[in-house]
DNA sequence: CTGTGTGAAGGAGTTCACAGCG
DNA sequence: CGCTGTGAACTCCTTCACACAG
């Protein structure tokens, strides 16, 4: 089975067919059609269709897709087929709140450290994980082979924060510092800035005003 | 001065320009070029040019763009030339951090309210915000003309509030819960699923085998 | 000679239209 | 018929190449 290159596109979207997926089978739905999906997500029923072609052709005619295989298919594709370990560097509020988050809950992905460097936080118990100290970050993932992490720290520390886990052998890390931070080739850095999203949100919050204007010039 | 639809790709990177722009301009810089901003951002410098150009030339040639007045436009365009009022609804773990986070400390948002049903949360004080009961939402976001929400509710109830929202006059919703929602025509909302977010990076994690994969299958 | 501004080319992603199977 | 699978058309975004201004 050659995965002849995914488009980026279509690999984000497939989280959420397998969260989608995941609902229906806990309801015992066990065909699902483009059509529905596409009412779900509000993306078309065509896309749909061809997202999943990228992987393999496998719906049946007439009726849909089996949603039990193409849960497993998904997984396969993303690498969640077997539980991945992620830590999270930075346990201020945000670093907290997502490790008690539905992050922490999610089956496929299993949190197995957290690090922080001020020693009021250092020992602290989340659910049954202590926060280590910072200094032993890059002997852990070195250890752990992790691949995943989430960094929470303050912009300041971010750089610093990434060299370390890029020399550990990281190679996944999602930034929600608010900063654009280098990261050597082969190491893959995603951004949530929660700021930034807030801002490019306003734009669209005055846009039917926009739109007006706009329709008043013609 | 006609904003002629700018680019969905165009509002997404403004933000960012904006805020390395403040951090240019406390720093004194007055001039930056486009070469510059594209080390620090990743994009390229030709796109960063014709970013710029859609909303008028005014670089100078040979030198680069004057930081102020680069900034003080792309300020208008998004809409951030008074600050924004948000709110945010639900004060879990992650409520609670982000009216903490950056977010309440950026110059250009002003968080008015804070909303929850638990009788255990409401009270509560955050900085100088009081926790509000969310039966009282409806009419606040009404009387403040509030335009702008956060969403930080569990997936279960997050589309009973954005009903309300959208029926109070929230034109804007960023939602972290993990669902997709119905909104009426004219409401935006944009999704910051962090769940989502670590799966699609789980997929990159283990990219470097799966080129290894496709190089040898060649 | 540096750095902006921009048409033209190229690439990526989405929608259309319809063929084909159950 | 209903719903999948997919080339073709289209739209949107990015990169290239180069003219031009300070």
């Amino acid at each position: 089975m050659p995965y002849r290159s995914i488009p980026r596109m279509v690999i984000k979207r497939l989280p959420l067919y397998l969260r989608i997926l995941d609902n229906l089978i806990k309801r015992d739905v066990e065909i699902v059609s483009s059509r529905s999906l596409s009412e779900i997500t509000g993306f078309s029923a065509e896309q749909i269709r061809k997202d999943f072609a990228y992987f393999g052709a496998f719906g049946t005619r007439g009726s849909g897709y089996n949603t039990e295989y193409l849960r497993e298919r998904i997984l396969t594709i993303i690498g969640l087929n077997r539980q991945t370990s992620v830590i999270i560097v930075g346990m201020g509020h945000l670093g907290t709140a997502i490790s008690r988050y539905n992050i922490a809950k999610n089956p496929y992905i299993n949190i197995v450290g957290l690090f922080d460097r001020d020693p009021q936080v250092i020992g602290q118990k989340i659910f049954d994980l202590e926060v280590k100290d910072a200094k032993q970050l890059k002997d852990f993932i070195t250890e752990a082979k992790i691949k995943v992490a989430i960094v929470t720290v303050p912009a300041e520390c971010a750089q610093e924060v990434v060299d370390e886990l890029a020399e550990g052998g990281v190679t996944a890390i999602l930034n929600m510092a608010p900063v654009r931070l280098q990261v050597p080739k082969g190491v893959h850095i995603h951004y949530a800035d929660l700021t930034i999203e807030i801002h490019s949100l306003i734009y669209y919050s005055s846009e039917t005003e926009r739109d007006i204007e706009e329709l008043e010039a013609l």
